[in-house]
DNA sequence: TCAAGGCCTTTTGTATACAAGAATGACAAT
DNA sequence: ATTGTCATTCTTGTATACAAAAGGCCTTGA
């Protein structure tokens, strides 16, 4: 197995992932590379190369000789990356329709049942976690290694706003309802029919989200 | 208007990308921090910094403490790339298909136009370049600018690869033909029919040159 | 008082210096 | 002869030093 070690920098790019997805920098904050260094206790170089990544995951932008600064997505970007994480999710299910193997369908059917333990012990923090296995059991299926990996760099990146539309009444119970959708289409084999269900699935979710935006912030621009 | 200058490091990172694309590094070679630093006459900092971008892109793979390798795609993982680029110009046709605006339509065609020119010219470099005109007015017609800026990241990935295959014989012709049935669909506002033709017609391309691969190594593993 | 220009500070971008880990080669022991 | 171990060396990862550019602030002139 090849060497698992990351590096300084690697390590420092997560941890600022975290810190800029639990709000301690909110959006339009600048990060300041002397301030992370002694913050992370480290020089400049890995602070430097750790904004670098964050820079093309597009968690922020970097302008040149300025500096970087946290780039939130508005809401408009929001709903076109839920539109976007939503067509390639249906992909992803009309693909593993026809090439899902048993096993997976199985695991797909335990994932499903955790999903629905979580629910019944208002377990929010689970049902994201049980759910997040499900998707993924679904990227993995569609047969398309390449497609996997996209799927799950979006997925991450909405995270955070993911997580949010949880906390919205009634919306675990209601996702438990679309996953039974998907998992029958998926049993079925009926490609279509999944793709639906799935896209619907997450377009839901970007319209949640996009509900408990306006709600929140009712005299925004 | 934002600083249009770019660092010493983004220029580096593109011409790295070139010489990767033109086969001046071949797949597995490593690229020599130093070397490279001498090569462009600048320290190894912005050689570093252009190739974790490249990293970041997935044309190089870095193995901790032992350095980057230049990693062309398989042909598995090339025919897996040309189906998720299928299916997202294919999504970016259905919405296209019922939000694209009037001048843009009349774009199309013109684009469409210029391509038969390049065709009836034999002129394969001016039909790439008219072709990329043609499917970048589908990308920013779906309205959907993160979509748009997906799709143009996997056409820039695949570039060297769907050069390749119009030396297929015949293929610009046919090229052509699939082309006007993406119009004919747009213009009818038929999203699904939109759908089909541009998935059917970036497929047939993988295909091709799927093809041009194993026919170029009958005896390879 | 306000505006314009220049200096100074602050911060980024690049170069170099240093440290630590990995590969290679030699040498010895079985 | 082969294998294992140690040391040397080469390369990457990190720290620091330096340069250049952008922004702020003060001064000066109208």
């Amino acid at each position: 197995m090849r060497s698992m070690e990351r590096k300084r920098s690697d390590c420092i790019a997560d941890a600022l992932e975290g810190l800029i997805f639990d709000g301690t920098f909110a959006d339009g904050d600048r990060l300041d590379e002397v301030q992370l260094a002694a913050r992370f206790s480290v020089s400049r170089t890995p602070i430097r190369e750790a904004l670098l990544r964050l820079a093309q995951s597009g968690l922020v932008t970097q302008i040149p000789r300025r500096g970087v600064f946290v780039r939130q997505p508005g809401p408009v970007e929001l709903i076109e990356m839920f539109e976007v994480m939503a067509e390639l999710e249906a992909v992803s299910a009309r693909l593993a329709a026809t090439r899902i193997s048993d096993k997976a369908l199985t695991d797909l059917h335990t994932a499903n049942d955790r999903c629905r333990l979580a629910v019944e012990a208002q377990d929010t923090d689970g049902y994201y976690r049980e759910n997040e296995q499900f998707h993924a059991i679904l990227y993995r299926q569609s047969g398309n290694g390449f497609l996997e990996q996209e799927c799950l760099r979006l997925q991450r990146r909405l995270q955070p706003f993911r997580r949010l539309q949880l906390r919205v009444r009634g919306r675990m119970k209601q996702s438990m309802l679309e996953h039974e959708a998907v998992v029958a289409a998926i049993e079925a084999g009926d490609g279509e029919r999944a793709a639906d269900s799935v896209r619907r699935h997450v377009s839901v979710q970007g319209e949640k989200f996009h509900h408990l935006l306006t709600s929140l912030r009712p005299a925004a621009e």
